[in-house]
DNA sequence: TCATAATATTTGAGATCTCAAGTTTCTGGC
DNA sequence: GCCAGAAACTTGAGATCTCAAATATTATGA
């Protein structure tokens, strides 16, 4: 099947690919920096995004690009590890505010350079103007995520 | 926190910000596609990596990007589905070859043109010019995986 | 030859992720 | 005031992913 399905003949394809790998790449380069604190990088990720009057599970769940449920389970275990509270909203019994504990925010602050600095290192091979000329061809690929998957539903039906 | 940790006062970290977030949304809109198909991601890009020789599973995980151990469970469920079958290489029995059936081979028969034409509607926002420079930048940027893990884990250690 | 190191694969634990189904709690229309 | 529908979570199933430990097999060096 490699005759016919050969992504490197197209560089449409071989783009796509390359950007899920260095993608791949870094993820894994980072999570190394959050293993070294006891945490994963979804759970940095948000615990990160916590402001300090607090924010709806849900509302946080979109801050870090996951769903409820999954959002749902990473804040179990930020509970579990003392780094996070749940309480009560009270305008509205349904919601659940999470909360940053002290540990919590100490854990962020202390990490927090460290992040900068490796993401710096990560990004190192390009110069600002060449950085800012990636994040606005990315900023023209993103959020076609609806229209991508009703165009493929639509040619599959 | 957030007014110690606020990345979007730094272009370099909010550019890699948008790299996760653009790729984890492309990720999104092809999951949908291999979903028609009774697939998820990684069995498909697993599958469609297989050689008509067969390959060993180690060689198959690195690949697609996979640890062996990951790629022994995608391989599992391969095979459940009969799509894959796992033979003893005839040189060292440590080996295992894994080779697609006829059903795995037309599954990746079909779903390949809509897979590259949904990459296609995916990039579509770029022209080919700027694909070609999105890819010279990620290829730049890839590969440094273990050269930042070292210079982590030392400014940790 | 024989003990030891290296390689290929599997398995298990812990965490994520997506999706769907279930619960509790508002909200709007009547 | 009541009731259908929406919203906010939670939970469960199935799949990935990473890492480490265990097994089987091959390669290497004294």
């Amino acid at each position: 099947m490699d005759h016919r399905c050969d992504d490197s003949a197209d560089p449409t394809v071989a783009t796509f690919r390359r950007l899920l790998r260095t993608t791949l790449s870094m993820k894994r380069a980072l999570g190394a920096l959050f293993a070294e604190a006891g945490l994963t990088g979804a759970q940095f990720h948000t615990l990160v995004r916590i402001p300090d009057e607090g924010i709806p599970l849900t509302r946080l769940a979109a801050r870090s690009w996951a769903d409820p449920g999954n959002a749902s389970g990473v804040v179990d275990r930020l509970e579990r590890d003392g780094l996070v509270e749940r309480r009560a909203a009270p305008h509205d019994r349904r919601v659940v505010l999470v909360h940053a504990t002290q540990a919590g925010r100490s854990v962020v602050s202390r990490l927090w350079p460290e992040y900068v600095s490796g993401i710096h290192r990560i990004m190192e091979p390009l110069n600002a103007e060449e950085q800012a000329h990636l994040n606005e061809l990315l900023e023209r690929l993103a959020g076609r995520e609806d229209e991508v998957v009703e165009s493929i539903t639509a040619a599959a039906g």
